[in-house]
RNA sequence: GCCGCCUUAGCUCAGUCGGUAGAGCGUCUCACUCGUAAUGAGAAGGUCAUCGGUUCGAUUCCGAUAGGCGGCUCCA
């Protein structure tokens, strides 16, 4: 028998002709694919001369990936064995788990789901091996005719598949075309897919796996198609792997900030306003309070002027920005008053425009910014209305700095370094940035082919010039330019869109914007919009979520709570709450009839970052002790200590 | 906007196979004065989301509407 060399994660090996992966990680069951020169393959793969070889483990990113689309092949199985109506869809992995979609006539019910995770155990227990065949289109064609969805993939193959539908490359990939067979022990055919692969050698390596959901989804992600039923589940390399996902789910859910804004007492979104719409209760607006101070102050020392414009405009001039051809959709319907249509506003930008062309402006004026907190209202559809992070309503930190178009790249690099420096003084520090370019295809944008060059070639240099990882959002953009968007990752992992920068040449050009420049001409500048937070209401849900509710002392609501062992200590604590008071410290004094056990509770559970305790013992000694957030306390700490080390935390914005 | 699910006290939730309801927390009152996460007792509090239908009778069954939740689509 011949020999061929192969090499196995960097080191040359002697195997038989023939030899396949999994005879080269024989001896590792943790191995359940192979990387074979880059491309992932089955372990049943039969390995040739030369080839580089590396062992995919099933706790890798690739090995989970594999195991959770073979768990969808799973559960695709057992859906068809219960429902055989249901007609495939398609079922890739995704981040944490997979899902499929089905056709059928009636939608899963949560019973549904129980019954399919049942059979989904016994294709398990059973031990099918995936095997994997290569077909001709026109068999393929024929083999799967009783299932539509795959033969539109068919038809897809080797165009734009990955663009056609999400997951789709899954099925179909570029190529040749393969199935995959689900055989019983005995050989025979239990069930088949078309699928590129790879997949786990046999269902009985899906160790722990859970369905989670259904919901419905369109068909290859288009509202216009039909919608499928989709049925969504994780499956993870061992049932710890699985509890410790779980045990993070209900980690996000402690965290969401619409149920810590009631329980904090922040803000509320009563029925009788509409949906997406908040009041923000005397706690939350006080951090709101707090951020906006922060950020009027940061855009002054960067040398904006402060401007107000109205919540409402007559229609004309939305038809001068070109933002109701675009986006009508978006804004409230107009109302009437003396035979005008009135819009309220949907974004500010219009309005600034009108400062700076209210009057003729220098080139010496340039940059000239402008910033505002300017309310506006859009009209989200009802199913995408979202606590604080999608309103109807909402407060834009929104800045407009116009330029000479020499100087607009270092105005957006400082104003990238401006937005990221606002970021980590609110404890965000893991970022990474969009950058939001037009589809050259699709009619939603304006402008010239050259002006969208110009304007996303400085955007992303800006953008390189941080050193962020950036990220390309084709056909993301706004209609009337190219935007960078921060997208910031909070504690738990999430990622959150938080800041946008954006280059505009077209309103300049709509409002015939001008400058008169050093020689004499009239030149048209450029915008650059920016908003910091975006808005404050989704910053502020997002903060609640990053921090669980337990804001720094600078931003907490309450800073500290005095907690008196007896009703005889309130003057005292009154005393002390008085001198924090004077460095303009939030406290309060419990002088509830609880007891004091019940007051730290109290505090505790409202996430007060300092408690100060006060009995007898340090009435003597003009002293207070500490309780901290974590338990952790301090006895019998001097009055004029525990004010500095209160103010100081609060002065320079540390998390304690 | 689309699909599914949900809506009972301020909050979290029981319950009624159709005969108009209950707990814990919170609130209020009284007693207790206590050293690091829940003192005890008592009281108040609900047209069971809204509107309509079926029924002798609807919080319960049916329909519509509103709001919420989970996805999809969308997000200037």
């Amino acid at each position: 028998m011949s020999e061929l060399s192969v090499h196995v994660t960097g080191s040359e090996r002697q195997v038989a002709a023939g030899t396949t992966a999994a005879e080269l990680f024989a001896d590792d069951r943790s191995v359940v694919a192979a990387r074979v020169g880059g491309e992932l393959r089955d372990l049943a793969h039969v390995l040739a001369d030369g080839d580089q070889v590396e062992p995919v483990a099933l706790d890798s990113a690739d090995g989970r990936s594999i195991l959770r689309h073979s768990t969808a092949h799973v559960m695709a199985q057992a859906v068809q064995e219960l429902h055989p109506d249901a007609k495939l869809g398609i079922g890739p992995p995704i981040e944490n788990g997979f899902y499929y979609d089905f056709d059928v006539t009636t939608p899963f019910t949560p019973d549904d789901l129980a019954a399919i995770d049942k059979k989904m155990q016994q294709i398990v227990k059973e031990g099918q091996s995936f095997v994997r065949r290569e077909v001709a289109d026109d068999d393929a064609r024929s083999e799967l005719a009783a299932e539509p969805y795959k033969l539109e993939l068919i038809g897809l193959k080797g165009g734009d598949a990955a663009a056609a539908a999400e997951g789709a490359d899954a099925e179909v990939g570029g190529g040749q075309l393969t199935i995959y067979d689900n055989l019983r022990k005995d050989g025979s055919l239990a069930w088949k897919d078309l699928c590129r692969g790879p997949h786990l050698p046999s269902t009985r390596h899906i160790p722990a796996f859970k369905l989670t959901r259904s919901a419905a989804a369109y068909w290859r992600g288009s509202e216009k198609n039909p919608q499928l039923q989709r049925i969504y589940g994780t499956a993870w390399e061992t049932r710890d792997a699985l509890k410790a996902y779980q045990a993070r789910l209900a980690e996000a859910e402690k965290r969401d900030h619409r149920r810590l804004g009631a329980e904090l007492d922040l803000y509320s979104f009563p029925d009788e306003l509409g949906s997406g719409l908040a009041v923000f209760h005397p706690k939350g607006g006080i951090i709101r309070r707090v951020m906006e101070d922060y950020v009027r102050q940061r855009h002054e020392e960067e040398g904006f002027l402060f401007v107000a414009t109205p919540h409402i405009t007559k229609r004309a001039l939305f038809e001068t920005s070109g933002h109701l051809p675009y986006y009508a959709d978006g804004m409230f319907p107009p109302m009437e008053m003396e035979g005008a249509e009135y819009y309220l506003k949907a974004m500010n930008c219009p309005m600034h425009n009108l400062i700076f062309r209210s009057r003729g402006r220098s080139y010496r004026e340039l940059p000239l910014r402008l910033f505002e907190l300017g309310a506006v209202y859009r009209n989200e559809k009802s199913g995408v209305v979202h606590g604080l992070t999608r309103v109807r309503g909402l407060t834009m930190d929104d800045s407009h700095s116009y330029v000479a178009a020499d100087q607009a790249s270092d105005e957006i690099k400082h104003l990238l370094g401006f937005l990221l420096g606002l970021l980590k003084d609110f404890g965000l520090d893991d970022f990474y940035l969009e950058l939001s370019t037009r589809d050259a295809a699709s009619d939603k944008f304006i402008g010239s082919d050259e002006e969208w060059a110009v304007a996303t070639k400085v955007l992303e240099d800006a953008a390189k010039d941080t050193g962020l990882e950036l990220v390309p959002d084709p056909g993301g953009a706004a209609y009337y330019g190219p935007k960078i968007s921060v997208q910031a990752r909070d504690a738990i992992g999430r990622t959150w869109q938080m800041s946008t920068v954006q280059y505009d040449f077209n309103q300049p050009a709509r409002f015939e914007l001008e400058y008169q420049a050093a020689d004499g001409t009239r030149q048209q500048p450029v915008m650059i919009h920016s908003a910091k937070f975006g808005s404050i209401e989704r910053f502020l849900g997002v903060l609640v979520e990053h921090y669980a509710g337990a804001f720094p002392p600078w931003l907490a609501p309450v800073q500290v709570v005095g907690i008196p062992i007896t009703d005889e200590h309130v003057p005292y604590l009154d005393q002390v709450a008085a001198r924090l008071g004077s460095r303009g410290i939030r406290v309060e004094v419990d002088r509830s009839d609880d007891r004091m056990q019940k007051k730290i509770r109290n505090a505790q559970k409202q996430k007060v970052p300092f408690m100060l305790i006060a009995g007898d013992d340090d009435v003597a000694k003009d002293a207070v002790s500490f309780r901290y957030r974590s338990g952790e306390q301090k006895n019998g700490v001097p009055v004029d200590e525990a004010v500095e080390e209160i103010a100081t935390a609060v002065a320079d914005r540390v998390q304690v």
